[in-house]
DNA sequence: TTGTTTATAAACCAATTGGTTGACTAAAAA
DNA sequence: TTTTTAGTCAACCAATTGGTTTATAAACAA
C-alpha cells in the first residue's frame, strides 16, 4: 500500500522527467490528440512517441479512448493534483529551520540523537 | 537557455522518481543531516546513499556545507517550487475543456488543422 | 606519529530507458 | 475485394541507472 504509492509517484515522476513526455502534456493541455498528431512536432519514429505516451499511461498521468481506428489522448489533470501534494509537503520549509542547523546537527552528532521513522 | 532549463527539469523530475530519495528529502524537511545520518534508514551501503545525494545535489534540490570531517545535507526548498511552478500550468485544466473533446478533434483531424509550437 | 571517522572515487554489473526498424492488426475508404 | 490510415508489437541496440566492493582522501583523536 505504501510500497503502491510510492510505485504510483515513481511513475508519475519519471514520466515527467523527459522533455518530450512535458512536450506532450503541454500539448495535450490544450485538448486531446491522436498519436500522430503528438508525434508530428518531433523528429522521431512515431513508435518511439507511442512509448512516451504508454510511459504517462502507466503513470495515469494521460487516458486514451476509441475512435474509429484512432486513439484519441487525454490529460488527466487530477494526477498532476498527486505530485503537487506530495512536493507541498517539503517545499514550505521555514527559513527559520533552515538557518543555523548545523549548530542543531552538531548536536544530534555529539548525542547520536536518532528520530522517529521518515515517511515515503 | 531552453534547453537549459529542460534539462534542470529533468533533472529535478528524476531525482524525485526514486523513493529512497524522496524519503531524503522527506528527512531533510525536518533539518539537515550527514551522509550517515541519512544512510541509516536504508539496507544499503553508504556508497549508495552518497550517489542518491549525488543526484539530488545535481538538480539543485539540496546542498552541502562543511563541517570538519562531515559534508551536512540541507534541503533546497526553492527548487522544489520551480517543479510545482511547471506542473501548475497544466494541472488547472477546466473541465469544460475536458469534456466531449473528440468532438473538436474529429474536427481538426478532417480539417488537418495544426497549430502553434508548445513549448518546454 | 598512528588510528578512527566521514565521505568520495573507481571499477564493475544487472536491469532499465529511449531510440531504431520491420512486421503486424484493426478500422475505414475505394 | 483491395488499399489506406492509425497504431501497436517485437527484436534489437547504446546509454544510463542503481546497486555492489575495494581503495582512497581529509579531518580529527590519541
Amino acid at each position: 500500500m505504501d510500497s503502491d504509492s510510492d510505485d504510483q509517484l515513481d511513475r508519475a515522476f519519471l514520466a515527467l522527467a523527459d522533455p518530450v513526455r512535458r512536450r506532450i502534456i503541454a500539448r495535450l493541455s490544450r485538448g486531446p490528440a491522436t498519436v500522430n498528431e503528438l508525434a508530428e512536432p518531433f523528429e522521431m519514429s512515431k513508435q518511439a512517441v507511442s512509448k512516451h505516451i504508454q510511459v504517462l499511461e502507466q503513470a495515469y498521468l494521460v487516458t486514451r479512448s476509441r475512435e474509429a481506428q484512432r486513439r484519441p489522448v487525454h490529460l488527466d489533470p487530477a494526477r498532476l493534483e498527486a505530485l503537487t501534494a506530495w512536493i507541498d509537503r517539503y517545499r514550505l520549509v521555514r527559513e527559520g529551520q533552515f538557518r543555523s542547523l548545523d549548530a542543531v546537527l552538531n548536536h544530534q552528532a555529539v548525542h547520536g540523537g536518532r528520530q522517529e521513522k521518515d515517511q515515503s
